[in-house]
DNA sequence: TTTGAAAACACTTCGAC
DNA sequence: GTCGAAGTGTTTTCAAA
């Protein structure tokens, strides 16, 4: 399905998702048409998702973060928890996990007060039964999706 | 710093970073030259650091994802747990926290086999003293940073 | 099937306004 | 900020491995 020299594509992509299909040609030793066909097949086949922008989220005034988690009512549906939290800008990644939490939310806020904001409203959710957050001090490693 | 219409170029590349000039011209009423300039000057002022490829995790290979926590020796300086975090490519990203914990750690593995023995690699690093795994049953939210 | 070369088309980029 | 021109990149076509 992705031959190693997809894998090498995509790992140019992960660095600057911008890079012309000339440049990648160039690191992967293939010409530009053939870098774009693999590209839209894995586009196509839902490998490739898309392409995003990497912001400094301090520089934008996201000045705090944390994990907050969520223990829930005890037959609460994946689809609720997902409703609910969908509709919070500050989330940036919510996941079921396994343990006692049952679920577990990213938040990004501008401040202290703004997240605290953001837990209150969380844990006044009707299916979530009480909270727990852990915040952030600093992000020491934050990296792109990679290979296996 | 960043005006309306900065924060409006950004929500067209956070979608797709891979758009035109022209095109996130077109949303944001403007011509290609003047988004350019601004991207360039956001670009240049740390704003924005850079684009990556959003890919499907499954279809990679990466079928496990779990947050493990370590508790770190008293005096282990952030410096020395990023060294050290940072060599493994299944770390997804890492940050000191607040409470008990010391290091949150998201892991991406191939499986349990894959993600036990990492966890296992984590717990054996000098500065580690206990750690705790809470593994992912389904990703709900996944959001590219967004606007404050 | 997948590739590379070439041509037509679109976008980027820069100067002038 | 916009406009227009010159340089690049993209995308399609086609022939070959």
């Amino acid at each position: 399905m992705t031959d190693p020299l997809d894998a090498a594509i995509l790992r140019v992509l992960a660095v600057d998702a911008r890079a012309t299909f000339a440049q990648i040609g160039q690191q992967v030793s293939l010409s530009a048409p053939a870098v774009k066909r693999r590209v839209d097949r894995m586009r196509a086949d839902g490998v490739i998702r898309g392409y995003t922008v990497r912001l400094d989220p301090a520089a934008l005034g996201w000045q705090t973060e944390a994990f907050v988690e969520l223990y829930c009512q005890g037959s609460t549906s994946p689809a609720t928890m997902r409703a609910a939290v969908e509709q919070y800008p500050e989330v940036v990644a919510a996941s079921t996990v396994t343990g006692d939490v049952d679920l577990m939310v990213q938040v990004r806020a501008r401040d202290m007060r703004h997240l605290e904001q953001v837990v209150e409203r969380l844990a006044a959710e009707p299916f979530v039964s009480r909270t727990r957050s852990t915040v952030v001090l600093s992000a020491l490693v934050r990296r792109p999706d990679v290979m296996p």
